[in-house]
DNA sequence: AGCTATTTGCAACCCAGTATCATAAAGCAC
DNA sequence: GTGCTTTATGATACTGGGTTGCAAATAGCT
């Protein structure tokens, strides 16, 4: 019996591949900088770093990229709160939806899952006959420390 | 007693005047418009309902106005899961929040008030220690008539 | 009415994302 | 491995939402 599906790498390769697209070097690259980045990146933080482990990847093959994922339902793209700018961030998709909180003193991004939550996408699909394809509930106010914390 | 509050026309403009805010003409015209919209409007369509009533107006104020309305929390922007682009979309703020059902097939935008929202926000309030200012729920996927209308 | 701080309009600008199209390469058949 | 077809890439130019800097206009106070 398998373990509960761990961050296995090469995970989204595999759901690419076992959809019949095709695995080029530079989506293995952004790929793997997806699935290994340990904060939420956006377009061209992911350019940046892909570009280190292949220097002639270009920026429109990041966007296309991304939009491939999203559209896969491989990725989630989150605003944020546009706390930055206009930008786009991504994330893996997880296996459980999760709240993103952006704390709008010290900018820090807190992730949260609540059965609430769960029982509220429910809801949603009972009473309003609404079939989920993807959900994003952000969150803008003040975490815990900025708010008992007055000075920076 | 007086009746739950109603879409008093003004309401925007008596906010802002009570906290100081100079109330130009051309502010009290993008009020208007925002105030009495029946549906979600992008910033180039604020301008345009603008012009009919101020052929003057420029998109830099319409721009600026919005982002003070957002400041003093009058007004939530949206995305619409960016159905339509990189838009945002704008809507007076609610006396209580309400969730943002995008159909993927069809656009339609549906709104949805939840007890079961209500008690989340509370939960990340307590479990997060989290002050929440201001909060987005939006959910893509497949309305209602959509679903079991296959065709167009 | 006069004064001053704030706001406006204009123009130039920035930046995320997209369209086009010739070239490159994935992956299948052999 | 070679050849072939389909799909993806990179370069470039472009779009469009949103912002900045600054001189001229104006809200609102006295």
């Amino acid at each position: 019996m398998p373990l509960p599906e761990t961050e296995a790498p090469g995970r989204l390769q595999a759901a690419l591949a076992s959809r019949g697209v095709r695995l080029t070097h530079q989506r293995r690259t952004i790929l793997s900088v997806v699935e290994t980045a340990n904060q939420h990146l956006d377009a061209s933080q992911i350019l940046r770093h892909a570009k280190k482990l292949d220097a002639g990847i270009d920026r429109v093959t990041v966007y296309r990229t991304l939009k491939l994922l999203k559209r896969h339902g491989l990725v989630d793209e989150l605003d944020l709160m546009h706390m930055q700018g206009e930008k786009h961030f991504y994330e893996r998709r997880p296996q459980r939806d999760h709240i993103h909180m952006a704390c709008l003193r010290c900018g820090k991004i807190l992730e949260f899952e609540s059965d609430l939550f769960d029982r509220l996408k429910g809801q949603i699909q009972r009473d309003c006959r609404f079939h989920i394809v993807v959900t994003r509930l952000e969150v803008g106010g003040y975490c815990a420390q900025c708010r008992t914390n007055p000075s920076p």
